[in-house]
DNA sequence: CGGCGGCTCCGCCCAAAGTCGGACGACCCC
DNA sequence: GGGGTCGTCCGACTTTGGGCGGAGCCGCCG
């Protein structure tokens, strides 16, 4: 039996050696290659032709959920397992949609993260108990969000750098009132009840940069 | 020459691991110990002694930077690099405040994390070039924050929730312009002009949970 | 063509948010 | 005890925010 042949993407590099040391240890299991970010990954990708992609989703670059996307369509035969430290909801249903097999966590312990390897390259799927737990509170929820229009979303992004209606009026060249309307509408589209709310939801979803 | 003792400290099972393969390469330092929050670092330094403790900064039960603070004032022969994967101003200036004498990147190269143990063991600071940048740009940032009372701080965690004046005086039980008044000082004092900025600030700073 | 639905735009009205000034008690220091 | 500072609390006033209805402008389809 042949070894399952791992590729690396985290931009931290002291994860990278530290994974690859942890993998070393197993004997069914190969690290072929590292990359820093999700370009680099889908290059290595083609080059190296892994079985399995272990891939960090919070990058420079490419972030991984787009990598993922983009891997999967080209190469659909690698399989892709996310690994992070953070649990975010829109995460778990993002990078599961765009094809991954996988989502461990980072404090998860080395051992199922191994075994979800060897379970993608058998072509089944490993999910943190976590991850399950979001997923299903994601589909099943009663949350059919109706779509932003482009100008919504605009002014929700200067809504979320903490503007106010007359501010945000002048930058956009209109009535303070076209934006309170503009507010109101995408309010009652994401079900909530004042602009800070709508702030905080837009941090979340990362509909928007978190410096700014 | 005796080896460097060193204790890790981070909630991530799989980072640990990784630090104390790639920690092994090193002939001339020693891992003695591993702890998961800050409690258990207090814990095992106690009873280890080592000589350089490597803490990751986001962490449950007790953060990092407090327990360095801790660390520092009863052992104060044991020194502390930070290590951590956000570079966050606030966190880089308390912990140093805290008495740490590194603060390291996760995506920084491991060799730089080794000299910056062997530099805390030698009694010298090692400061990744980012943190040292954000440490600079603080000091001398005209930023003199004064700091928040309780009720301030307890209300400001009710605003970073989108909750109203209203909601917030029912929920601590008085009247909603009592509410308004802590409200109008904690933005006096953090320079900011609307509840929505200060929720963001709040976010951004980690004063407060990015669920709930 | 006429009608319909979606998007952007706006004015009016009331509710929520924020400012200002002040009362009261706790504490400290002379 | 008198005077100072600080934190919490509150009411009256002004500014900002959000709801409601409606206008003009498309593009679509019968």
């Amino acid at each position: 039996m042949t070894k399952v042949r791992v590729l690396l993407v985290d931009d931290h590099t002291v994860v990278r050696k530290g994974l690859r040391l942890a993998f070393g240890l197993e004997p069914d299991l190969e690290v072929v290659g590292e990359a820093g970010n999700g370009r680099e990954a889908l290059d290595l990708v083609e080059s190296l032709r892994p079985d399995v992609v272990v891939m960090d989703l919070l990058m420079p670059v490419m972030d991984g959920v787009e990598a993922t996307r983009e891997l999967r369509s080209r190469f659909p035969d690698v399989e892709v397992v996310a690994l992070t430290s953070v649990l975010e909801d829109r995460m778990v249903v993002d990078v599961i949609e765009a094809g991954a097999a996988g989502y461990m966590l980072k404090e998860s312990r080395p051992g199922e993260l191994f075994e979800a390897v060897r379970a993608a390259a058998r072509g089944e799927v490993r999910l943190d108990p976590r991850a399950q737990a979001r997923l299903v509170r994601e589909v099943r929820g009663p949350k059919l969000r109706e779509p932003l229009t482009e100008r919504e979303s605009e002014v929700l992004s200067l809504v979320a750098k903490g503007m106010t209606n007359k501010a945000i009026a002048q930058r956009l060249d209109v009535a303070e009132a076209t934006v309170k309307s503009h507010v109101s509408s995408l309010l009652a589209k994401l079900g909530l009840r004042s602009r800070t709310q709508a702030a905080l939801f837009a941090l979340r979803e990362g509909l928007v940069d978190r410096d700014a």
